[in-house]
DNA sequence: TTCACGTAAATTGCATGCAACATTGCCGAA
DNA sequence: TTCGGCAATGTTGCATGCAATTTACGTGAA
Protein backbone atom coordinates (compact mmCIF):
# COMPACT_ATOMS: atom_id res chain seq x y z
CA UNK A 1 0.00 0.00 0.00
CA UNK A 2 3.19 2.42 0.97
CA UNK A 3 4.41 1.82 -2.56
CA UNK A 4 3.31 4.55 -4.27
CA UNK A 5 6.34 4.60 -7.32
CA UNK A 6 5.21 3.04 -11.14
CA UNK A 7 4.82 -0.61 -9.57
CA UNK A 8 2.44 -2.78 -11.66
CA UNK A 9 0.72 -3.61 -8.21
CA UNK A 10 -1.15 -1.42 -6.83
CA UNK A 11 -3.48 -4.10 -5.59
CA UNK A 12 -4.04 -7.35 -5.53
CA UNK A 13 -6.67 -7.54 -7.45
CA UNK A 14 -6.50 -5.02 -10.37
CA UNK A 15 -3.39 -3.56 -12.78
CA UNK A 16 -4.31 0.12 -13.38
CA UNK A 17 -3.79 -0.15 -17.60
CA UNK A 18 -4.66 2.49 -20.08
CA UNK A 19 -5.13 6.15 -18.25
CA UNK A 20 -6.22 6.39 -14.24
CA UNK A 21 -8.75 8.21 -15.26
CA UNK A 22 -10.46 5.45 -17.36
CA UNK A 23 -9.11 3.11 -15.18
CA UNK A 24 -11.24 4.32 -12.08
CA UNK A 25 -14.10 5.77 -13.72
CA UNK A 26 -14.77 1.59 -14.38
CA UNK A 27 -13.87 0.79 -11.26
CA UNK A 28 -16.80 3.27 -9.73
CA UNK A 29 -19.04 2.12 -12.07
CA UNK A 30 -18.47 -1.77 -11.45
CA UNK A 31 -18.60 -0.56 -7.57
CA UNK A 32 -22.08 1.23 -7.83
CA UNK A 33 -23.52 -1.38 -10.46
CA UNK A 34 -22.58 -4.20 -7.53
CA UNK A 35 -23.48 -2.10 -4.60
CA UNK A 36 -20.37 -1.63 -3.07
CA UNK A 37 -21.49 2.17 -3.26
CA UNK A 38 -24.60 2.41 -1.72
CA UNK A 39 -27.61 4.29 -3.67
CA UNK A 40 -27.89 7.68 -1.89
CA UNK A 41 -24.52 7.75 -0.26
CA UNK A 42 -21.48 10.52 0.03
CA UNK A 43 -18.96 9.48 -2.08
CA UNK A 44 -15.99 11.11 -0.43
CA UNK A 45 -12.70 11.77 -1.97
CA UNK A 46 -10.53 11.18 0.31
CA UNK A 47 -11.58 7.69 1.14
CA UNK A 48 -11.33 6.58 -2.16
CA UNK A 49 -8.16 8.21 -2.85
CA UNK A 50 -6.98 5.77 -0.11
CA UNK A 51 -8.62 3.03 -1.52
CA UNK A 52 -7.93 3.32 -4.92
CA UNK A 53 -4.41 4.21 -4.54
CA UNK A 54 -4.63 6.97 -7.11
CA UNK A 55 -4.78 10.81 -6.56
CA UNK A 56 -7.55 13.02 -7.25
CA UNK A 57 -7.23 14.61 -10.32
CA UNK A 58 -8.18 11.33 -12.06
CA UNK A 59 -10.59 10.81 -9.44
CA UNK A 60 -12.34 13.90 -9.95
CA UNK A 61 -12.45 13.51 -13.67
CA UNK A 62 -14.19 10.26 -13.05
CA UNK A 63 -16.88 11.76 -11.22
CA UNK A 64 -17.81 14.13 -13.68
CA UNK A 65 -17.62 11.66 -16.32
CA UNK A 66 -20.52 9.38 -14.07
CA UNK A 67 -22.40 12.50 -13.23
CA UNK A 68 -22.87 12.65 -16.74
CA UNK A 69 -23.87 9.21 -17.64
CA UNK A 70 -26.39 9.54 -14.30
CA UNK A 71 -24.95 7.37 -11.64
CA UNK A 72 -23.49 10.29 -9.32
CA UNK A 73 -24.77 13.50 -8.84
CA UNK A 74 -22.30 16.44 -8.08
CA UNK A 75 -23.46 19.50 -5.83
CA UNK A 76 -20.96 22.10 -6.49
CA UNK A 77 -18.74 22.57 -2.98
CA UNK A 78 -20.34 19.96 -1.56
CA UNK A 79 -19.68 16.53 -3.11
CA UNK A 80 -20.58 13.72 -4.93
CA UNK A 81 -23.54 10.81 -3.89
CA UNK A 82 -24.22 7.68 -5.75
CA UNK A 83 -27.96 8.52 -7.06
CA UNK A 84 -30.86 7.20 -5.98
CA UNK A 85 -33.75 5.77 -8.05
CA UNK A 86 -37.21 5.12 -7.13
CA UNK A 87 -38.97 2.68 -8.56
CA UNK A 88 -40.44 5.05 -11.22
CA UNK A 89 -37.04 5.96 -11.76
CA UNK A 90 -35.70 2.52 -13.02
CA UNK A 91 -39.50 2.55 -14.85
CA UNK A 92 -38.71 5.43 -16.68
CA UNK A 93 -35.94 3.89 -17.95
CA UNK A 94 -37.21 1.04 -18.58
CA UNK A 95 -39.34 2.37 -20.97
CA UNK A 96 -36.94 4.40 -22.84
CA UNK A 97 -34.88 1.31 -23.03
CA UNK A 98 -37.90 -0.54 -25.15
CA UNK A 99 -38.73 2.83 -27.09
CA UNK A 100 -34.85 2.38 -28.02
CA UNK A 101 -35.42 -1.53 -29.02
CA UNK A 102 -37.97 -0.64 -30.75
CA UNK A 103 -36.94 1.93 -33.17
CA UNK A 104 -33.71 -1.22 -33.30
CA UNK A 105 -35.38 -4.07 -33.61
CA UNK A 106 -36.99 -3.04 -36.70
CA UNK A 107 -34.37 -1.68 -38.08
CA UNK A 108 -32.32 -4.56 -37.19
CA UNK A 109 -34.11 -6.82 -38.91
CA UNK A 110 -33.56 -5.01 -42.26
CA UNK A 111 -29.64 -3.90 -41.88
CA UNK A 112 -28.29 -6.63 -40.05
CA UNK A 113 -25.38 -8.45 -41.52
CA UNK A 114 -25.10 -12.69 -41.47
CA UNK A 115 -22.31 -12.33 -39.32
CA UNK A 116 -24.34 -10.22 -36.76
CA UNK A 117 -27.36 -12.47 -36.52
CA UNK A 118 -24.76 -15.29 -36.21
CA UNK A 119 -23.30 -13.88 -33.64
CA UNK A 120 -26.38 -13.08 -31.69
CA UNK A 121 -27.12 -16.92 -32.59
CA UNK A 122 -24.05 -17.55 -30.58
CA UNK A 123 -24.14 -15.56 -28.03
CA UNK A 124 -27.62 -17.17 -27.43
CA UNK A 125 -26.09 -20.37 -27.49
CA UNK A 126 -23.92 -19.54 -24.22
CA UNK A 127 -26.49 -18.14 -22.72
CA UNK A 128 -28.39 -21.14 -22.81
CA UNK A 129 -25.55 -23.05 -21.55
CA UNK A 130 -25.11 -20.37 -18.74
CA UNK A 131 -28.82 -21.22 -17.77
CA UNK A 132 -28.34 -25.04 -17.40
CA UNK A 133 -25.40 -24.14 -15.23
CA UNK A 134 -27.48 -22.16 -13.27
CA UNK A 135 -24.63 -19.39 -13.63
CA UNK A 136 -26.39 -16.50 -13.00
CA UNK A 137 -23.48 -13.99 -13.72
CA UNK A 138 -23.06 -15.04 -16.85
CA UNK A 139 -26.33 -15.47 -18.05
CA UNK A 140 -27.11 -12.01 -17.23
CA UNK A 141 -23.69 -10.19 -18.92
CA UNK A 142 -24.64 -12.59 -22.14
CA UNK A 143 -27.97 -11.85 -22.09
CA UNK A 144 -26.94 -7.64 -21.74
CA UNK A 145 -25.06 -8.96 -24.51
CA UNK A 146 -27.47 -9.75 -26.73
CA UNK A 147 -29.39 -7.05 -26.51
CA UNK A 148 -26.50 -4.82 -27.01
CA UNK A 149 -25.72 -6.83 -29.91
CA UNK A 150 -29.48 -6.70 -31.64
CA UNK A 151 -29.16 -2.98 -31.06
CA UNK A 152 -26.10 -2.72 -32.91
CA UNK A 153 -27.39 -4.40 -35.88
CA UNK A 154 -29.31 -1.50 -36.44
CA UNK A 155 -25.94 0.00 -37.49
CA UNK A 156 -27.07 3.47 -35.80
CA UNK A 157 -24.36 4.73 -33.84
CA UNK A 158 -26.16 7.29 -31.89
CA UNK A 159 -28.82 4.59 -31.20
CA UNK A 160 -25.91 2.17 -30.01
CA UNK A 161 -24.47 4.90 -27.60
CA UNK A 162 -27.90 5.57 -26.07
CA UNK A 163 -28.79 2.25 -25.15
CA UNK A 164 -25.55 1.50 -24.25
CA UNK A 165 -25.77 4.21 -21.73
CA UNK A 166 -29.32 4.11 -20.75
CA UNK A 167 -28.40 0.20 -19.64
CA UNK A 168 -25.89 0.89 -17.80
CA UNK A 169 -27.42 3.46 -15.65
CA UNK A 170 -29.89 0.91 -13.98
CA UNK A 171 -28.05 -2.47 -14.59
CA UNK A 172 -27.58 -2.91 -10.68
CA UNK A 173 -31.58 -2.84 -10.49
CA UNK A 174 -31.75 -5.49 -13.28
CA UNK A 175 -29.81 -8.71 -11.82
CA UNK A 176 -33.42 -9.14 -9.33
CA UNK A 177 -35.28 -10.09 -12.41
CA UNK A 178 -34.40 -13.86 -12.45
CA UNK A 179 -34.16 -14.90 -9.15
CA UNK A 180 -36.94 -17.09 -9.30
CA UNK A 181 -36.15 -20.21 -11.23
CA UNK A 182 -39.87 -20.15 -13.45
CA UNK A 183 -39.10 -16.78 -14.28
CA UNK A 184 -35.64 -17.15 -15.46
CA UNK A 185 -37.18 -20.08 -17.21
CA UNK A 186 -40.17 -18.41 -19.21
CA UNK A 187 -37.26 -15.91 -19.70
CA UNK A 188 -35.31 -18.14 -21.72
CA UNK A 189 -37.97 -19.43 -23.89
CA UNK A 190 -38.72 -15.63 -24.68
CA UNK A 191 -34.71 -15.29 -25.73
CA UNK A 192 -34.96 -18.30 -27.31
CA UNK A 193 -38.04 -16.82 -29.56
CA UNK A 194 -36.44 -13.17 -30.34
CA UNK A 195 -33.26 -14.86 -31.74
CA UNK A 196 -35.79 -16.45 -33.79
CA UNK A 197 -37.49 -13.96 -34.92
CA UNK A 198 -34.19 -11.93 -35.64
CA UNK A 199 -32.38 -14.86 -37.77
CA UNK A 200 -35.64 -14.63 -39.75
CA UNK A 201 -35.38 -10.96 -39.93
CA UNK A 202 -39.07 -10.55 -38.86
CA UNK A 203 -38.74 -6.66 -37.69
CA UNK A 204 -42.03 -6.44 -36.23
CA UNK A 205 -42.92 -9.44 -34.40
CA UNK A 206 -38.98 -8.52 -32.55
CA UNK A 207 -40.19 -5.33 -31.57
CA UNK A 208 -43.21 -6.91 -30.11
CA UNK A 209 -41.12 -9.66 -28.37
CA UNK A 210 -38.81 -7.40 -27.00
CA UNK A 211 -41.45 -5.12 -25.45
CA UNK A 212 -43.22 -7.99 -24.07
CA UNK A 213 -39.74 -9.51 -22.54
CA UNK A 214 -38.51 -6.23 -20.99
CA UNK A 215 -42.22 -5.67 -19.42
CA UNK A 216 -42.53 -9.59 -17.96
CA UNK A 217 -38.65 -8.77 -17.08
CA UNK A 218 -39.33 -5.54 -15.06
CA UNK A 219 -42.57 -6.42 -13.29
CA UNK A 220 -40.66 -9.03 -11.84
CA UNK A 221 -37.69 -7.30 -10.93
CA UNK A 222 -39.66 -4.62 -9.24
CA UNK A 223 -41.40 -7.20 -7.09
CA UNK A 224 -38.50 -8.72 -6.08
CA UNK A 225 -36.49 -4.78 -5.32
CA UNK A 226 -39.72 -4.15 -3.60
CA UNK A 227 -39.34 -6.86 -1.30
CA UNK A 228 -35.45 -5.96 -1.02
CA UNK A 229 -36.49 -2.66 -0.32
CA UNK A 230 -38.84 -3.14 2.43
CA UNK A 231 -36.66 -5.56 4.13
CA UNK A 232 -33.67 -3.21 3.87
CA UNK A 233 -35.89 -0.52 5.59
CA UNK A 234 -36.48 -3.03 8.15
CA UNK A 235 -33.22 -4.49 8.70
CA UNK A 236 -30.61 -1.87 8.49
CA UNK A 237 -31.59 1.63 9.44
CA UNK A 238 -28.08 2.09 11.22
CA UNK A 239 -26.57 4.05 8.96
CA UNK B 1 -35.10 34.20 -22.09
CA UNK B 2 -33.09 36.12 -23.96
CA UNK B 3 -30.11 35.34 -25.87
CA UNK B 4 -28.01 34.60 -23.14
CA UNK B 5 -24.96 33.35 -24.59
CA UNK B 6 -24.62 34.41 -28.10
CA UNK B 7 -21.76 36.85 -26.43
CA UNK B 8 -18.49 35.94 -28.64
CA UNK B 9 -15.67 37.45 -26.89
CA UNK B 10 -14.31 36.86 -23.33
CA UNK B 11 -13.59 40.01 -21.56
CA UNK B 12 -10.17 39.57 -19.31
CA UNK B 13 -12.25 39.63 -16.27
CA UNK B 14 -15.46 36.96 -16.48
CA UNK B 15 -17.70 36.76 -14.52
CA UNK B 16 -18.32 32.73 -14.22
CA UNK B 17 -20.19 31.93 -11.82
CA UNK B 18 -20.87 28.43 -10.47
CA UNK B 19 -17.65 26.37 -10.74
CA UNK B 20 -15.29 26.87 -13.68
CA UNK B 21 -16.09 23.65 -14.51
CA UNK B 22 -19.52 24.07 -15.70
CA UNK B 23 -18.41 27.49 -16.81
CA UNK B 24 -15.87 26.67 -19.07
CA UNK B 25 -17.94 23.43 -20.25
CA UNK B 26 -21.45 25.09 -21.66
CA UNK B 27 -18.60 27.63 -23.00
CA UNK B 28 -17.00 25.22 -24.89
CA UNK B 29 -20.29 23.38 -26.05
CA UNK B 30 -21.41 26.94 -27.16
CA UNK B 31 -18.77 27.30 -28.85
CA UNK B 32 -18.90 23.70 -30.67
CA UNK B 33 -22.28 24.65 -31.81
CA UNK B 34 -21.57 27.90 -32.73
CA UNK B 35 -18.99 26.13 -34.79
CA UNK B 36 -16.22 28.26 -32.88
CA UNK B 37 -14.24 24.64 -33.07
CA UNK B 38 -14.42 23.72 -36.42
CA UNK B 39 -15.71 19.40 -36.97
CA UNK B 40 -12.98 17.38 -36.63
CA UNK B 41 -10.22 20.29 -35.04
CA UNK B 42 -8.12 19.59 -32.41
CA UNK B 43 -8.47 21.72 -29.35
CA UNK B 44 -5.40 22.31 -27.90
CA UNK B 45 -5.60 22.44 -23.76
CA UNK B 46 -2.73 25.52 -23.89
CA UNK B 47 -4.57 27.47 -26.07
CA UNK B 48 -7.57 27.16 -24.30
CA UNK B 49 -6.74 27.76 -21.20
CA UNK B 50 -5.25 31.18 -22.24
CA UNK B 51 -8.34 32.15 -24.54
CA UNK B 52 -10.61 31.21 -21.48
CA UNK B 53 -8.38 32.19 -18.79
CA UNK B 54 -9.11 29.23 -16.84
CA UNK B 55 -6.22 26.69 -15.83
CA UNK B 56 -6.08 23.06 -16.90
CA UNK B 57 -7.85 21.40 -14.29
CA UNK B 58 -11.41 22.44 -14.87
CA UNK B 59 -10.65 22.60 -18.40
CA UNK B 60 -9.93 18.98 -18.38
CA UNK B 61 -12.45 18.18 -16.41
CA UNK B 62 -14.86 20.14 -19.00
CA UNK B 63 -13.31 17.73 -21.79
CA UNK B 64 -14.51 14.57 -19.91
CA UNK B 65 -17.70 15.94 -20.05
CA UNK B 66 -17.91 17.05 -23.15
CA UNK B 67 -16.46 13.35 -24.42
CA UNK B 68 -19.41 12.03 -22.66
CA UNK B 69 -21.99 14.06 -24.43
CA UNK B 70 -20.50 13.06 -28.06
CA UNK B 71 -19.03 16.19 -28.66
CA UNK B 72 -15.44 15.53 -28.35
CA UNK B 73 -13.46 12.40 -28.67
CA UNK B 74 -10.37 12.45 -26.57
CA UNK B 75 -7.44 9.97 -27.74
CA UNK B 76 -5.04 9.15 -24.51
CA UNK B 77 -1.60 11.01 -24.47
CA UNK B 78 -2.63 12.79 -27.75
CA UNK B 79 -5.40 15.07 -27.10
CA UNK B 80 -9.11 15.58 -27.73
CA UNK B 81 -10.99 16.51 -31.55
CA UNK B 82 -14.29 18.26 -32.11
CA UNK B 83 -16.44 14.83 -33.00
CA UNK B 84 -16.77 15.37 -37.33
CA UNK B 85 -20.22 13.89 -37.99
CA UNK B 86 -21.24 12.83 -41.52
CA UNK B 87 -24.46 13.15 -42.81
CA UNK B 88 -25.55 9.85 -41.88
CA UNK B 89 -24.75 10.14 -38.23
CA UNK B 90 -27.11 13.13 -37.85
CA UNK B 91 -29.51 11.33 -39.79
CA UNK B 92 -28.74 8.34 -37.23
CA UNK B 93 -29.67 10.80 -34.43
CA UNK B 94 -32.60 12.19 -35.77
CA UNK B 95 -34.05 8.42 -35.79
CA UNK B 96 -33.15 7.95 -32.45
CA UNK B 97 -34.79 11.42 -31.51
CA UNK B 98 -38.02 10.24 -33.97
CA UNK B 99 -38.27 7.17 -31.50
CA UNK B 100 -37.50 8.83 -28.37
CA UNK B 101 -40.80 11.12 -29.34
CA UNK B 102 -42.45 8.50 -30.28
CA UNK B 103 -42.61 7.30 -26.73
CA UNK B 104 -42.81 10.37 -25.49
CA UNK B 105 -45.67 11.69 -27.59
CA UNK B 106 -48.25 9.30 -26.50
CA UNK B 107 -47.41 9.24 -22.63
CA UNK B 108 -47.25 13.04 -22.77
CA UNK B 109 -50.82 12.76 -24.32
CA UNK B 110 -51.98 10.83 -21.55
CA UNK B 111 -50.16 12.76 -18.94
CA UNK B 112 -49.91 15.82 -19.60
CA UNK B 113 -50.98 18.53 -17.12
CA UNK B 114 -53.09 21.60 -18.23
CA UNK B 115 -50.70 24.17 -17.31
CA UNK B 116 -47.98 21.89 -19.57
CA UNK B 117 -50.53 21.82 -22.31
CA UNK B 118 -51.24 25.56 -21.80
CA UNK B 119 -46.92 26.19 -21.35
CA UNK B 120 -46.39 24.63 -25.10
CA UNK B 121 -49.38 26.79 -26.55
CA UNK B 122 -47.68 29.77 -25.11
CA UNK B 123 -44.28 28.75 -26.94
CA UNK B 124 -45.95 27.83 -29.94
CA UNK B 125 -47.87 31.44 -30.33
CA UNK B 126 -43.99 33.24 -29.32
CA UNK B 127 -42.70 30.71 -31.51
CA UNK B 128 -45.11 31.94 -34.61
CA UNK B 129 -44.00 35.71 -33.55
CA UNK B 130 -40.62 35.12 -33.94
CA UNK B 131 -41.62 33.70 -37.23
CA UNK B 132 -43.53 36.28 -38.32
CA UNK B 133 -40.75 38.50 -37.35
CA UNK B 134 -38.17 36.47 -39.30
CA UNK B 135 -36.30 36.46 -36.02
CA UNK B 136 -34.78 32.91 -36.92
CA UNK B 137 -32.81 32.81 -33.79
CA UNK B 138 -35.51 33.08 -31.31
CA UNK B 139 -37.56 30.72 -34.00
CA UNK B 140 -35.01 27.82 -33.73
CA UNK B 141 -34.63 28.16 -29.72
CA UNK B 142 -38.21 28.17 -29.02
CA UNK B 143 -38.96 25.44 -31.59
CA UNK B 144 -36.37 23.10 -29.52
CA UNK B 145 -38.28 24.54 -26.43
CA UNK B 146 -41.35 23.04 -27.73
CA UNK B 147 -40.11 19.65 -28.39
CA UNK B 148 -38.37 19.88 -25.04
CA UNK B 149 -41.68 20.86 -23.39
CA UNK B 150 -44.01 17.93 -24.71
CA UNK B 151 -41.41 15.45 -24.02
CA UNK B 152 -41.03 16.55 -20.52
CA UNK B 153 -44.76 16.47 -20.07
CA UNK B 154 -44.51 12.58 -20.26
CA UNK B 155 -43.26 12.76 -16.75
CA UNK B 156 -40.39 10.70 -17.72
CA UNK B 157 -37.02 11.61 -16.30
CA UNK B 158 -34.95 9.54 -18.19
CA UNK B 159 -36.35 10.11 -21.32
CA UNK B 160 -36.26 14.02 -20.83
CA UNK B 161 -32.48 13.56 -20.05
CA UNK B 162 -32.03 11.12 -23.16
CA UNK B 163 -34.17 13.61 -25.60
CA UNK B 164 -32.12 16.70 -23.93
CA UNK B 165 -28.81 15.19 -24.18
CA UNK B 166 -29.12 13.56 -28.13
CA UNK B 167 -30.78 17.09 -29.07
CA UNK B 168 -27.81 19.21 -27.77
CA UNK B 169 -25.23 16.48 -29.60
CA UNK B 170 -26.66 17.18 -33.56
CA UNK B 171 -28.21 20.95 -32.51
CA UNK B 172 -25.40 22.61 -34.76
CA UNK B 173 -26.87 20.77 -37.42
CA UNK B 174 -29.91 21.84 -36.99
CA UNK B 175 -30.24 25.36 -38.12
CA UNK B 176 -29.90 25.03 -41.93
CA UNK B 177 -33.22 23.32 -42.22
CA UNK B 178 -35.56 26.68 -42.37
CA UNK B 179 -33.17 28.49 -44.47
CA UNK B 180 -35.02 28.76 -47.54
CA UNK B 181 -39.09 30.18 -46.66
CA UNK B 182 -41.50 27.68 -48.30
CA UNK B 183 -40.36 25.25 -45.57
CA UNK B 184 -40.23 27.57 -42.87
CA UNK B 185 -43.37 28.39 -43.58
CA UNK B 186 -44.41 24.77 -43.91
CA UNK B 187 -43.05 24.00 -40.51
CA UNK B 188 -44.97 26.28 -38.70
CA UNK B 189 -48.22 24.97 -40.08
CA UNK B 190 -46.79 21.64 -39.39
CA UNK B 191 -46.38 23.15 -35.71
CA UNK B 192 -49.35 24.60 -35.61
CA UNK B 193 -51.05 20.90 -35.88
CA UNK B 194 -48.51 19.58 -33.55
CA UNK B 195 -49.75 22.10 -30.90
CA UNK B 196 -53.60 21.03 -31.32
CA UNK B 197 -52.95 17.44 -31.33
CA UNK B 198 -51.20 17.60 -27.73
CA UNK B 199 -53.97 20.18 -26.38
CA UNK B 200 -56.31 18.15 -27.49
CA UNK B 201 -54.43 15.12 -25.99
CA UNK B 202 -54.71 13.48 -29.29
CA UNK B 203 -51.30 10.60 -29.06
CA UNK B 204 -51.52 8.94 -31.59
CA UNK B 205 -51.79 11.72 -34.11
CA UNK B 206 -49.09 13.95 -32.24
CA UNK B 207 -46.89 10.92 -32.92
CA UNK B 208 -47.34 11.01 -36.39
CA UNK B 209 -47.53 14.91 -36.51
CA UNK B 210 -44.20 14.87 -35.10
CA UNK B 211 -42.22 12.07 -36.86
CA UNK B 212 -43.49 13.34 -40.49
CA UNK B 213 -42.44 16.55 -39.10
CA UNK B 214 -38.89 15.65 -38.34
CA UNK B 215 -38.65 13.75 -41.43
CA UNK B 216 -39.48 16.46 -43.74
CA UNK B 217 -37.20 19.02 -41.61
CA UNK B 218 -34.38 16.75 -41.67
CA UNK B 219 -34.84 16.43 -45.60
CA UNK B 220 -34.12 19.73 -46.30
CA UNK B 221 -31.82 20.35 -43.89
CA UNK B 222 -29.47 17.48 -45.20
CA UNK B 223 -30.16 19.06 -48.89
CA UNK B 224 -28.95 22.26 -47.15
CA UNK B 225 -25.94 21.00 -45.30
CA UNK B 226 -24.80 18.79 -48.31
CA UNK B 227 -24.61 21.69 -50.37
CA UNK B 228 -22.84 23.86 -47.17
CA UNK B 229 -19.89 21.07 -47.30
CA UNK B 230 -19.72 20.87 -51.01
CA UNK B 231 -19.10 24.62 -51.25
CA UNK B 232 -16.43 24.83 -47.79
CA UNK B 233 -14.40 21.16 -50.00
CA UNK B 234 -14.38 23.63 -53.15
CA UNK B 235 -13.66 27.17 -50.83
CA UNK B 236 -10.89 24.75 -49.44
CA UNK B 237 -9.88 24.98 -45.97
CA UNK B 238 -7.33 22.43 -45.82
CA UNK B 239 -5.40 21.81 -42.53
C1' DT C 1 14.84 12.41 -53.97
C1' DT C 2 13.07 9.31 -49.84
C1' DC C 3 13.56 7.01 -45.83
C1' DA C 4 15.40 6.21 -41.14
C1' DC C 5 16.73 7.69 -36.84
C1' DG C 6 17.79 10.47 -32.92
C1' DT C 7 17.07 14.67 -30.45
C1' DA C 8 14.32 18.66 -29.07
C1' DA C 9 9.93 20.75 -28.41
C1' DA C 10 5.27 20.45 -27.43
C1' DT C 11 1.51 18.28 -25.20
C1' DT C 12 -0.85 15.45 -22.17
C1' DG C 13 -1.49 12.77 -17.47
C1' DC C 14 -1.09 13.09 -12.86
C1' DA C 15 0.20 14.51 -8.00
C1' DT C 16 0.12 17.98 -4.76
C1' DG C 17 -0.43 22.46 -2.26
C1' DC C 18 -3.34 26.17 -1.18
C1' DA C 19 -7.54 28.77 -0.87
C1' DA C 20 -12.61 28.80 -0.59
C1' DC C 21 -16.54 26.81 1.01
C1' DA C 22 -19.34 23.75 3.91
C1' DT C 23 -20.09 21.14 8.09
C1' DT C 24 -19.61 20.15 12.83
C1' DG C 25 -19.38 21.10 17.50
C1' DC C 26 -19.16 24.24 21.29
C1' DC C 27 -20.45 27.98 24.15
C1' DG C 28 -23.43 31.45 25.81
C1' DA C 29 -27.89 33.96 25.89
C1' DA C 30 -32.79 33.93 26.13
C1' DT D 1 -34.29 23.48 27.47
C1' DT D 2 -33.58 25.74 22.50
C1' DC D 3 -31.63 28.77 19.56
C1' DG D 4 -27.99 31.66 17.41
C1' DG D 5 -23.42 32.65 16.48
C1' DC D 6 -18.52 31.49 16.16
C1' DA D 7 -14.47 28.83 15.93
C1' DA D 8 -12.44 24.37 14.43
C1' DT D 9 -12.39 20.83 11.29
C1' DG D 10 -13.16 18.58 7.07
C1' DT D 11 -13.99 18.71 2.15
C1' DT D 12 -14.04 20.45 -2.29
C1' DG D 13 -12.26 23.61 -6.35
C1' DC D 14 -8.50 25.07 -8.66
C1' DA D 15 -3.65 26.31 -10.03
C1' DT D 16 0.69 24.66 -10.83
C1' DG D 17 4.86 21.70 -11.30
C1' DC D 18 6.81 17.51 -12.88
C1' DA D 19 7.07 13.14 -15.35
C1' DA D 20 5.75 10.50 -19.41
C1' DT D 21 4.38 10.34 -23.95
C1' DT D 22 3.76 12.06 -28.43
C1' DT D 23 4.94 15.03 -32.24
C1' DA D 24 8.04 17.87 -34.97
C1' DC D 25 12.30 18.57 -36.87
C1' DG D 26 16.89 18.12 -38.60
C1' DT D 27 20.66 15.27 -40.06
C1' DG D 28 22.61 11.71 -42.67
C1' DA D 29 22.64 7.51 -45.56
C1' DA D 30 20.96 4.83 -49.49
Amino acid sequence: MQSKSMTKQTSPTEPPRGTRSAYVTELLRDMITRGDLESGSRVNERVLVEQLNISRTPLREAFKILEREGLISIQPNVGATVVAFTMDDVEASIEVLIGLETIGAERAAERATQDEIDKVAELHARMVAAFEDSDLMSYFHLNQEIHQNIIDAAHNPALSRVYAAECARIRRFRFAGNRDRSRWERAVREHEQIAEAFARREGPLLRELLRAHHIAGWQKARRALEDDRGAEDKAGSSS
